[in-house]
DNA sequence: AGAAAATGTGAGCGATCGCTCGTAATTCTA
DNA sequence: TAGAATTACGAGCGATCGCTCACATTTTCT
């Protein structure tokens, strides 16, 4: 089917409402679509999904609604654009810790890294956890964007392990790797109603757990005594 | 009686939102307060928490709004007297499970039925889930009946785990069972999105993962002392 | 310069939601 | 059977939300 014009007019199904309805062109225009993703993010961080409404996002961007709607079709997308953003955290972040030296450390130890790893985007991305582990049970908004955005957090570990572990099945690196985004998800998730204190203890015991779980599959590896350093 | 304390329209504190407008006397109205919880679950399990209005549940429940305001102060009210009923059955089917036979199994078994437990109050009661496991996240609507119910949920496998080993700790007890909820909580939020086959495998590895991770706080077997890093 | 395109604005529309209230029907009491 | 209490009903009020639209302002093009 051939787009009509210029006008990104697409009412046809909720396939990629992520698509901007005008693509700012000038540079005050994208410095706006900028500030209204941030706006987002903190206001997600500190109303919650429930209370997030579109004319507030636009009065915390410092703009108007008319503005934000000039360039997201609607409120969904502006969610599905955010969630895009955290995806290039997500990347950058976990691209920064896993790398060729880390390549050679045990299964646990690289656990406890992607683990620190999700803590440092969730601290650094104001509203991550919001479409990270919440949403699916509510009428889903971004939903596209979260399963990718889950996809996205998922490959750099993924990579990593096939490349140390090639005789372990697909399968098997699947369904751990599943495990482990989930399990990840409860430290998330218990973020804002627990005190700096349990979160640690709280994000050291998950780590134990999901050591343990992981060494089962793969085997501690590089093992000559590794502990969780706790 | 006469009234007590005249219309119960207190505006004090939000702390017991299900307190009922007008306790229910006679027969029919009864009913009616228990078709409503009954489509209140239902509504929730099929559309979600966001989409869910009280106009609907009336509707569901084959009354009007009316008469569900004559019983409920607020929509939050439902949903915690909802909560309550929840409660209930939960410790009526994990004390169904535990009990003096199941004491003696090792640390796995139990959680194994526990799991098995907090599935069957899943499978049984529509929208056990969004109360359990979703909330937090969102604009907290029945957050104390929430809590209430995790600590209904973990009461009884506490005891026995007290009981069967009364020299690990309570801190660390404490921890276990924490760890134990929350992961099970992960499995309650992947039920909508996964076929039934995903989920049985799901809750496999599940069991796995929290078996190994139990069993190096309270050993494999009854008893055998042997902490690992601590 | 002037025209056209891009961008900015906010009052307010239509829809929905939680909830009220006047009133009618049913049940209890005596 | 009559009056009181309880229960049932649903139109609609007030508030809010997503979003539009007519128009103003700024930037780019020629």
């Amino acid at each position: 089917m051939s787009d009509p014009e210029q006008t990104a007019e697409a009412p046809s199904s909720t396939a990629n409402a992520s698509a901007a309805r005008r693509e700012p062109q000038q540079q005050r225009s994208q410095q706006r679509v900028a500030s209204i993703l941030d706006a987002a993010g903190k206001l997600l961080e500190e109303v919650g999904y429930g209370a997030l409404t579109t004319n507030a996002i636009a009065r915390r961007a410092g703009t108007s609604i008319g503005s934000l709607y000039q360039f997201f079709p609607n409120k969904a997308a502006v969610l599905s654009r955010l969630a895009d953003s955290f995806r290039v955290e997500v990347t950058r972040t976990l691209g920064k810790i896993f790398n060729l030296e880390t390549a050679r450390r045990s299964t646990i130890a690289l656990v406890n890294l992607f683990i620190d790893g999700i803590e440092e985007v969730q601290r650094r991305t104001p509203g991550f956890s919001y479409l990270f582990s919440a949403t699916k049970l509510d009428d889903a908004p971004a939903d596209d964007a979260s399963h990718q955005l889950e996809r996205e957090i998922m490959e750099p570990l993924d990579r990593l392990l096939a490349e140390a572990y090639p005789e372990v099945p697909q399968k098997q690196r699947r369904i751990c790797l599943r495990m482990i985004t989930e399990t990840s998800k409860v430290l998330i998730a218990n973020t804002r109603t627990l005190d700096p204190a349990s979160q640690e203890l709280l994000r050291t015991e998950v780590k134990r757990m999901l050591g343990l779980y992981v060494a089962s599959y793969f085997g501690p590896k590089t093992a000559s005594g590794d502990h969780p350093s706790n």
